[in-house]
DNA sequence: TGCGGGAACGGAGACCTTCTCCGTGCTGGG
DNA sequence: CCCAGCACGGAGAAGGTCTCCGTTCCCGCA
């Protein structure tokens, strides 16, 4: 996301109010959060958050990617202090967490791991797979996590999972029971 | 759904109107589409369609009623025809399909199956809830489906699954697949 | 230090959607 | 057949997205 000319100064202060701007938004909001609002809250015209975020998913990405990496690098941490199939689940929790939490990021991590075809590029969606990748290659080689099956579809399982238990309970009261069901189904079978 | 007084006949005449062309919008541009278009092509004001279907959910409730019926009474022919886990396991899949293929239809179970409370005496969750009692019983009587899970459990992970599968494949490549590693977490523990 | 080219700003405005309000017209029971 | 009143429909307010273009302000160079 680092520019290849240095921004100009103004251009960089009204950047990172938007940051600012549209993290609260999407806190308070969720995802749906008025675009012109944030650019008012920014003290910026509209004309100037449409130029840095063409689109609602660039803004959503860019507001929360520090959030996104924080979680990738837990994976590590998680990683070091637990055996791999402990460690893939308490991170498993943990991302789940904060996808019901955290207003607004929910849209952003499903579309970070959709489409697990070749392109897919997106900010978020890499840091997330390369953290889970580590995690499930570990666990798949300890043998508490069935070989055939892939970073991304751990993701995108964890994520209905997470978005099933937000239906049973906004407040995320059955995350763990349900969590824990994925996780017996992805045990290798005996 | 049924009126108390019987509807006057330009009113019956507007209700269906609205009903086929709002299951035509919601099938070709999914939950999001537009009310107003969905009116015109109703060849009725919009005042009319905001009076039968006050909120976007009712209408999309009413266009769809039938389909969920339908998959409800599948529970029951399903039910006859195989043994209990597998009935399950079939109509789940079949369930998914129908999330998965026909746009607009997965926000309305989603609905359905919300807030496990009291309340959410929604039109549409209440068969589903119904029809997914029956199997979840039988199976678990039979001894293939965990003790410890409700057919609102197994409704609402289905269609977290189904969400993963679409995120995967949007043609729901995955979701056999998928479904596969969910029953695998239903079952009781050896 | 002062200037000028051009990057970046910002807000007016075009367009879309939701939803309400109320004058109009049609239905159907008496 | 008639008229009370239900249902109609479209105009319009409110609020959102996104673009265009005249204006402002940086910053490199003399």
């Amino acid at each position: 996301m680092t520019q290849l000319k240095p921004m100009r100064a103004d251009a960089r202060r009204n950047y990172e109010r938007l940051l600012k701007a549209a993290a609260e938004a999407f806190a308070e909001h969720g995802e749906g959060a008025s675009l012109d609002d944030i650019a008012k809250r920014a003290g910026v015209g509209s004309g100037t958050l449409y130029r840095h975020f063409p689109t609602r998913q660039a803004l959503l990405e860019a507001a929360y990617l520090d959030r996104i990496e924080a979680m990738a690098a837990r994976a590590g941490e998680l990683a070091d202090r637990l055996p791999p199939g402990a460690a893939l689940e308490a991170w498993l929790h943990e991302v789940c967490v904060g996808t019901v939490q955290v207003r607004g990021m929910k849209a952003l991590l499903g579309s970070a791991v959709a489409d697990g075809g070749t392109a897919a590029l997106n900010a978020c969606g890499t840091p997330m797979r390369a953290a889970a990748a580590r995690l499930v290659e570990a666990a798949q080689k300890e043998g508490t996590l069935r070989a055939d099956v892939e970073p991304s579809d751990v993701l995108r399982l964890a994520h209905g999972v997470a978005g099933a238990a937000e239906l049973a309970d906004p407040e995320g009261g059955q995350l763990t029971r349900y969590l824990s069901l994925l996780t017996e189904g992805l045990r290798p079978r005996p």
